[in-house]
DNA sequence: CTCAATGCAAATCATTTGCACACCC
DNA sequence: GGGTGTGCAAATGATTTGCATTGAG
């Protein structure tokens, strides 16, 4: 059929994070503000890691929020797993997108300031490990290496 | 014998990382300051974690440093591998010192904010596929784990 | 002597906070 | 209506920076 998937799949997913804000601010008895559901919305057209920043900035534009604002909803969209942050060195947080993205690592190429993902079940294992032996639960990890380009002078 | 060993061993240390340390700054060109010895000789003094407010407050009683000296010298001494920086947490950088202390990682536990120090060889596996897999070196990685005390209601 | 290293105080910058107002429930 | 959420601007706090002074080589 002559429909366009990407932007079909792209508005079910939107459709269904809202869902689970929705919900999760009704259990936690938090008010469903327009301002949250924007932010969320915005999140979630960007592929890949963006900063406070630069939402902030993409979003003047359209519906505008502070930054105090900004950073209340990361933790409440960290909180209800919608979004993941990630701590690149002292001053750098990134965010993501979580919902339905695969759980993965990072690489970081310190001469280039690339980043990989990967993702590798032996962390899985360890994690596994460490509850037994320690008599803990695990909620979530960060694990990050940091290397350079092969065969450089 | 009748030597307290505890001592021996550690001025034995102690004596051991000055001439590393004097070796890294001869070989890089840089000065050997009497802070950047007494700086060394505190930190082997501790054992576990320290900040730098601590170390800070710690040295005024005896060999008076500014706060930008000990910036400084821990990039040095970071760099020559006398010391391990860990960043717990966005505002939460601790030191420890590294020679001849086995490379750990760390379990974090959010509810008594108790760490646990772990050493699991399957991270070097995963290491070495990764290098192997993107063609790179890694020099280092960074690994926690987030979790809680078992059974509390 | 010369310039790297130091100390001090001011600057930085992401994040947090206080408070008045707005609007979700 | 009442109180949570918001925007704004000011506060915070670890780290950095500028600059005059010191002292290692």
């Amino acid at each position: 059929m002559g429909y366009n998937t990407e932007i079909v799949a792209e508005t079910e997913i939107q459709k269904k994070v809202k869902d689970i804000l929705e919900d999760y601010l009704k259990e936690k008895m938090h008010r469903r503000t327009p301002e949250r559901f924007a932010i969320l919305n915005e999140i979630y057209s960007y592929e890949g890691h963006f900063d406070i920043d630069t939402l902030y900035m993409n979003m003047q534009e359209k519906y505008r929020v502070s930054r105090a604002t900004l950073y209340n909803t990361m933790e409440l969209l960290l909180d209800c797993n919608l979004v993941r942050k990630h701590q690149f060195g002292k001053n750098i947080s990134l965010y993501e997108k979580a919902y339905e993205s695969r759980q993965h690592d990072h690489i970081i190429l310190e001469d280039t300031n690339e980043v990989i993902e990967f993702c590798d079940p032996r962390i899985q294992n360890i994690k596994s490990t460490l509850e037994e032996v320690f008599d803990i639960d695990i909620n979530r990890h960060s694990l990050y290496f940091y290397g350079t380009r092969k065969n450089k002078k």
